[in-house]
DNA sequence: ATGGTGGGTTCCCCA
């Protein structure tokens, strides 16, 4: 089972370059982030004719997230079932085959200190609260997205420069590690030890052609969902050519 | 210290 994490930066902006990665890779799993439409606005008709079904939980102008698969989409919820209202669409579950899902668009936090941040480190709590009701230690449990925040230093181009900023500082990814203290581990680094490989890269900077990026978006995964996993690997050729997401997407083989 | 590009909305926000 091949599978995907992808933050596209607006459905209807990458559709031609969604359909061009389905076609080539032929995934069986997609967790899509930053949909950026409502759910009647999603391009139900060409993914479907791509082969794929879907579950959406959309958001006009920001957030929004999707799963899609080649099966069949089981128990899917939207938002972080607790008591407080999901003011932002940022999390999808659901189950394919044996294996659950958690699809998360992470807080992006603004700056170390904004009160947007202290809402990323808050919300990630809620996340660890999800995780610990809903998904069992011993199921083959995937959780995907758009993390939002790097491991370690290996995983930032210029580590000096980012030195406990966004993305970097010490709350953030201890916020990250409790995710692991969970039982969860971080896919991409299990296979591949050496630091220089990025999932998103800046517009404004041109960080793609100077390899300047941050590895950003992650495969967390249970015991039992990491024995089948063979390699994780970024693909490095969807974030090229012609109006690209500022991400691309990860993919990992399950077993 | 700042701005750069890109997507979506609306006379600007977020990344």
């Amino acid at each position: 089972m091949r599978i995907v994490t992808w933050n596209v930066n607006s459905i209807r902006a990458r559709l031609p370059r969604v359909l061009e990665f389905l076609e080539r890779q032929k995934p069986d799993v997609v967790l899509l982030q930053e949909l950026k439409c409502q759910d009647e606005q999603f391009p139900a008709e060409p993914i479907e004719e791509a082969g794929y079904n879907f579950q959406v939980f959309g958001q006009k102008t920001y957030n929004g997230v999707g799963i899609l698969a080649r099966h069949r989409i089981e128990d899917p919820f939207r938002g972080l079932q607790d008591e407080v209202e999901d003011a932002e669409a940022r999390v999808i579950g659901a189950t394919v085959g044996d294996t659950m899902f958690l699809n998360l668009y992470v807080v992006n936090g603004q700056e170390v200190g904004h009160p947007r941040f202290d809402y990323k480190l808050a919300w990630l709590d809620r996340v660890a609260r999800l995780l610990e009701r809903r998904y069992p230690k011993n199921e083959k449990v995937v959780l995907g997205g758009d993390w939002n925040i790097t491991f370690d230093d290996r995983d930032v181009y210029a580590p000096e420069k980012w030195r406990e900023k966004i993305h970097c500082s010490t709350a953030e990814r201890a916020a990250l590690a409790r995710i692991v203290d969970l039982g969860y581990a971080d896919a991409f680094r299990h296979f591949t030890a050496e630091g220089g490989h990025y999932t998103w890269w800046d517009f404004r900077t041109f960080g793609f052609k100077k390899n300047e990026g941050l590895r950003i978006d992650h495969f967390l995964m249970s015991e039992a969902a990491l024995r089948t996993c063979s390699g994780v690997t970024v693909d490095l050729e969807a974030r090229g050519g012609e109006r690209p997401s500022d991400h691309a997407p990860l993919v990992a083989e399950l077993g």
